[in-house]
DNA sequence: ATTTAATATTAAACTAATTGAATATACTAA
DNA sequence: TTAGTATATTCAATTAGTTTAATATTAAAT
């Protein structure tokens, strides 16, 4: 295993966050962007464009290898695997301290500007939030409930999951509490005027 | 014709985001980017280019409108202020349905890898993590205690800055519980091993 | 029989965001 | 006196993300 002796090419997140999905299970450019809904695409998301555009640039650097899978009716398929070089600058990279997320909330940017429209407007914009998150807490249960029943028995490849799953879970229960909150204070206003 | 992963990405919300600073207050492009530290910066980022070159976008567009003030040894300041234009344009904005922010979280992507480096390292990352909310916690706390006292007699124009203050709170208290319940998931995990 | 959906990848053009730097002025602290 | 900090804006280059669509095959549904 040698460093990499490339100088310009500086792999931003989505390379890592293909890695780590790589590193799980060999798959195919199509695999990815579907999972890419699911499980990392919790915390990570990329169209099929930005997927296959950064396998070719995985593959140039020799972070990853393709396999050339021959399927009877269907277009030949890529599968990836990452190779000891990705493996070790993934390792690297797991180490390092990781920046707080952006926050880039259109939501609350147009609560905050809310006195700008009706009232009445404002709330059925919360209600209609807290419905989306109530949604997504359900799915996040869903998964809980079907692979996460005893979390003291937990696999070892499945409790790390099963932490950013809890977070999940923990953010969009905070989302509904303040949903509720927010609706109550604003009655409250309103009823004062 | 249909393939997977076609995230619905969310418009354009930068130009959006300077007109609520700018519809508070006029203010330059230097002001907006200190602005974007603190008040609506808690929910939208953007460096001082970005800021700049979406004002001169905006200017062109009339939407927002310009007053140069020579200032006396220090440079020209241009303040811009939204027009009736960019007004109508941001309650547009402001009515329409939002989409739940995107997230792309790098330190849920790492917990989520966390089997390939030692377990140690990963519960010091969720310790780190844990005191980077509660720090961002205690700003949030301190604006509410200065400038929130007592909700109830919340003035009219800060009420919908306090709803988002209180999100801010809300979730960071939700990262600090994620964290102790990780930490003690972890040593219950590793004391069974 | 033909449309639709799903699998599987690539191309091209565009917009947005980031990084690094350059250009000024002036005040303050070492 | 010169280094650093704060004000105030602009330019250039690069990277990242988005949109639209083309290509190709096959199974299932209408």
């Amino acid at each position: 295993m040698s460093t990499p002796s490339q100088i310009n090419f500086k792999p931003m997140s989505l390379a890592y966050a293909i890695l780590v999905s790589l590193v799980c299970e060999p798959k195919s450019g199509y695999d990815l962007a579907k999972q890419f809904d699911g499980t990392v695409g919790f915390f990570w998301q990329a169209t099929h464009q930005q997927i296959y555009r950064e396998l070719t640039k995985l593959e140039q650097q020799n972070w990853i290898v393709a396999e050339a899978i021959a399927q009877e009716g269907r277009p030949d398929k890529k599968i990836f695997s990452v190779n000891d070089l990705g493996l070790a600058h993934l390792k690297t990279w797991l180490l390092q301290s990781s920046d707080v997320a952006v926050a880039k909330d259109e939501f609350l940017l147009k609560i905050y500007a809310g006195y700008l429209i009706p009232e009445e407007a404002i709330a059925q914009k919360i209600k209609d939030h807290r419905q989306l998150h109530q949604q997504q807490l359900e799915i996040y249960q869903a998964i809980e409930r079907n692979f996460f029943s005893s979390p003291q028995d937990c696999p070892k490849e499945l409790r790390f999951a099963y932490l950013t799953l809890r977070r999940g879970i923990n953010f969009e229960k905070g989302w509904l509490d303040w949903c509720d909150e927010s609706l109550q204070l604003l009655k409250d206003w309103y009823s004062q005027k």
